[in-house]
RNA sequence: CGGGGUGUAGCGUAGCCCGGUAUCGCGCCACAUUUGGGAUGUGGAGGUCGUAGGUUCGAAUCCUGCCACCCCGACCA
């Protein structure tokens, strides 16, 4: 048992507090509302960050970096844009320090004050694409598929660890089209590449959706979106893919000549995930014990650990352990053998449960006499033990891998499913979002009013229209207008 | 930013009402015995009691401001 981590069903948010810091995720910073990274937590990102940029490498987009900084007038341009942001953008007004007259310390120096502020970037699409109209004069130029990795900086009233911060890492994509159809495929293109990566690698089942008018990036035409399940019963928002229309283009002026001669704004995106991942993986999969962590984003796969008595012991033990190490490694699994002498094995058991590491491998003496090892599961915690005659312990390690990754992944979708409700009624409505949570599909008459009614009596709001929904003629469960289809209704983080 | 709560060693806490510089556990360091699910014993180190003022002979304790964190709202990826 972990020792000091809270009870999911008694205090969620505490359990999740406390996860991510004893996991050695990530911890507040002195500065407010900012979060340390810790190498672990880092690790996992990275990991996360590799095989996004491989998949927007594979769909055509190139790196590039922009400046953290966008002067103050380039935010106005966009005023929808401009609308969404203003109320959490940190300034920069000032350029120099002083040491104050009176000895008190050090002062900003108000003779250093800046012509035109500088807006920390909340987002950028203004400064990038300032920049696209001077990269694009002809339908040659197109498409712009760019993408970067960034920080970005959201002055939030409340944050919390990876799902809420004033700083977060990024990444966002920035693309300018021909034509609005391209630039609409781009979006679902991006989409689709996001909810690959939730299910697959993350192991986290998404629904694909669109935003309503309401859930709209500031200054997009469409939003698109992928929507999670935690097992609080509360939605989070995975990730968004935007189209721009010509929003941006008109507000910057960038137009390209067309093959026919004419001169076109171009058509733009905008996509991006952030380190809120890392709490979706977190929430999604994680028990009383510690960090889940699928097998395709877990720095260490394999963690090995010696069980012994005295120095011989453990020297035989470690030439097994390190032949196995290595048959691993062949394959590519990540391995880590911990043979120090400081903790014991059950500290170790334990720490690595808390961690998340997907496979457990123990070996002692009993084992060496047996030519066996103990295989423990992190996802379902049982354990086996396993004769090294019986098949190479890759081959065994790779299966077993690979089932703990679909393990978890069906243990969400159930869970999902579990959470995921039809209701007809206003009655039902309140009572499903009040007992199980969750999502809640149910008839809406199409209108902002209602959305926002719905939300103000209940919390919840539409997490999106989903893509794959059927047509199908109701009722809106709060007005009882007539609806063409069901939404997904949520509390969400 | 509105309402409520909390800040005492790396972490979790007692003491606060009723002023006299601090309790306990975990962790840390040393040594010994231990090692198949968070070991045990003995000894030891570690604190400007969030911060700045005020009251007082004397403040962790009483008063005021500020800061941070947590919960509930409003806002959001």
């Amino acid at each position: 048992m972990s020792k000091g981590l809270p009870k999911r069903s008694e205090d969620y948010s505490l359990w999740y507090n406390e996860l991510v810091k004893k996991a050695d995720l990530a911890e507040n910073s002195p500065v407010r509302g900012c979060m340390v990274i810790k190498p672990y937590g880092y690790s996992i990102w990275e990991k996360m960050q590799a095989q996004l940029d491989k998949m927007f490498k594979e769909t055509g987009h190139s790196n590039a970096y922009f400046p953290l900084f966008i002067p103050k007038s380039f935010l106005s341009k966009e005023a929808s844009h401009v609308e969404g942001f203003a109320k959490e953008c940190a300034v920069v007004t000032h350029y120099r320090l002083k040491n104050a007259e009176d000895g008190s310390g050090i002062i900003v120096d108000p003779d250093a004050k800046l012509e035109e502020e500088l807006i920390v970037r909340p987002t950028s699409e203004t400064v990038i694409w300032s920049t696209y109209k001077n990269w694009i004069q002809s339908y040659r130029d197109l498409p712009l598929l760019v993408n970067q990795w960034a920080n970005v900086v959201r002055w939030e009233m409340r944050t919390r660890l990876f799902l809420r911060t004033t700083e977060f890492l990024w990444q966002e994509g920035h693309t300018a089209h021909a034509t609005a159809k391209e630039a609409m495929e781009e979006t679902i293109q991006m989409m689709n590449v996001y909810a690959q990566f939730a299910e697959e690698y993350m192991a986290v089942p998404v629904v694909k959706g669109k935003k309503t008018e309401n859930e709209r990036f500031a200054g997009a035409d469409e939003t698109f979106c992928i929507e999670a399940m935690m097992q609080d019963g509360k939605a989070l928002q995975a990730g968004t893919s935007h189209f721009l229309g010509q929003n941006f283009a008109k507000a910057f002026d960038v137009k390209f000549a067309t093959k026919e001669g004419g001169l076109e704004y171009v058509w733009g995106t905008s996509w991006g995930v952030s380190t809120r991942l890392m709490g979706a993986l977190i929430m999604a999969h994680s028990d009383d014990n510690g960090l889940v962590l699928p097998p395709k984003l877990a720095p260490i796969q394999v963690v090995i650990i010696p069980i012994y008595r005295g120095e011989a012991e453990l020297e035989l033990i470690s030439v097994k352990a390190k032949e196995i190490m290595a048959d691993l490694r062949k394959v590519g699994i990540s391995v880590k053998y911990d043979d120090r002498d400081t903790q014991k094995p059950g500290w170790k058991f334990a720490e690595y449960e808390l961690k998340g590491v997907p496979v457990r491998i123990g070996l002692g003496p009993r084992d060496l006499e047996n030519g066996t090892i103990e295989i423990a599961r992190r996802d379902n915690l049982t354990k086996e033990t396993f004769e090294l005659a019986s098949q190479p312990i890759a081959t065994k390690i790779s299966n077993l891998l690979d089932q703990i990754q679909d393990g978890i992944f069906k243990k969400a979708i159930d869970f999902r499913a579990s959470v995921t409700t039809e209701v007809n009624s206003w009655e039902e409505f309140k009572k499903v979002l009040n007992d199980t949570g969750g999502f809640v599909s149910a008839h809406w008459d199409g209108t902002s009013e209602t959305e926002e009614k719905i939300k103000e009596l209940t919390k919840a709001t539409i997490r999106c229209i989903p893509l794959d929904r059927k047509e199908e003629a109701g009722t809106c469960v709060l007005t009882g207008n007539p609806s063409s289809g069901r939404v997904y209704f949520a509390k969400a983080y």
